[in-house]
DNA sequence: CATTGTTTTTGACATTTGTCAAAAAGTGAA
DNA sequence: TTCACTTTTTGACAAATGTCAAAAACAATG
């Protein structure tokens, strides 16, 4: 709990009150290695905050598992269509290893942002960085061959590298497994 | 003017008190072909709001101009990561056509912020919806084939066809202009 | 430590897309 | 209508990446 107050706070600084109230609206969850936080077809109605462990975000196209985006340690994570529209989900999330999350349902984070208009501010910010991370991603897929992909990758979030298996990291990237394993031995 | 204000109302209705503040901290500019809204090295500190026109993002890499996004009519527009972090801008922003525009600046916008919770809810809503936008386009490119982003675009998005030259379009959809244009004669 | 299942690597080949250069088509102004 | 300029198309070829199948390496479990 510590270590998400101290995170959020890296966003933006809530007063003690807000803060209060939020700790009152989250919860806590431990979740086993490979097990589904959201199928896809559910409505996804919670945010997640990673406190420890890592997930992975992915759809299914023509029989094949297309992993899109990971989470780690300190990241906030949910369906951001499914949780903002209150439509189903394309995606699945899976846990790449157990986990600990703390959970807040959309409900309760609407009621927040009524009654806190830090918090709402504070979430703001949050989609201002969120918003730059797919774009930086979106920008490198854009021009960059899968060879800079990848060595981009390995300096900008080594941990993925370490955290997660070779299939997952090829189509993160959005490369064969096959691509990715000749990259690597090439280098 | 009426334009803007029934579009934000599509995001989310705010009182006539902030309304009318938001609309002194407007202003508006017609801005001619070929110039530039914002040259890279230079902090974006507007956030504009495309009335009537066309636009696009592009930045440099190795010699060459890649497009990245466009603007079109009431579309808001500002380069994301500058006017967010304050940090000078990566991408330069291009009229397309002779266009009309609205602008405030980041300070009024914050001071907006302040004043007005719903200002903040306002524009906490429109970015869920960039950032769909943004996550869609990014997914797609994803896994999808030049043709078939080529067919998406002209389902999706036939304004875009219609409006830019082709250049720009394959620069966009991230594929070299004489693919795009062999793609497009054998549809 | 043997077995089973999963992940990674390798090889051969097909396919897609890119690059360079030139021709053709289109556009706008004088 | 012509000239200059820009955009699009075409052809020939090269490079990057994908696919399929099998082998090798690795990991987990009883």
């Amino acid at each position: 709990m510590e270590q998400l107050l101290s995170n959020i706070s890296t966003y933006y600084q809530i007063s003690k009150a807000a803060e209060e109230k939020l700790v009152d609206a989250l919860e806590r969850k431990i979740i086993a290695k490979n097990e589904l936080l959201l199928t896809e077809g559910q409505v996804c109605r919670h945010l997640y905050f990673l406190e420890k462990g890592a997930l992975r975000g992915y759809y299914n196209v023509d029989g094949k598992e297309i992993t899109h985006w990971f989470g780690f340690e300190n990241d906030f994570v949910t369906s951001f269509f499914s949780f903002t529209t209150g439509k189903p989900s394309v995606e699945n999330i899976q846990l790449l290893e157990g986990s600990i999350l703390w959970c807040i349902s959309k409900n309760k984070l609407t009621n927040l942002f009524n009654e806190y208009h830090e918090i709402e501010r504070l979430v703001r910010i949050a989609y201002e960085k969120y918003y730059i991370r797919l774009e930086e991603r979106f920008v490198n897929a854009h021009f960059k061959t899968a060879k800079e992909l990848y060595e981009n990758l390995v300096q900008e979030t080594p941990h993925i590298i370490e955290k997660v298996s070779l299939g997952y990291i090829a189509s993160y990237l959005g490369i064969s497994q096959e691509t990715l394993s000749r990259i690597r031995n090439q280098l």
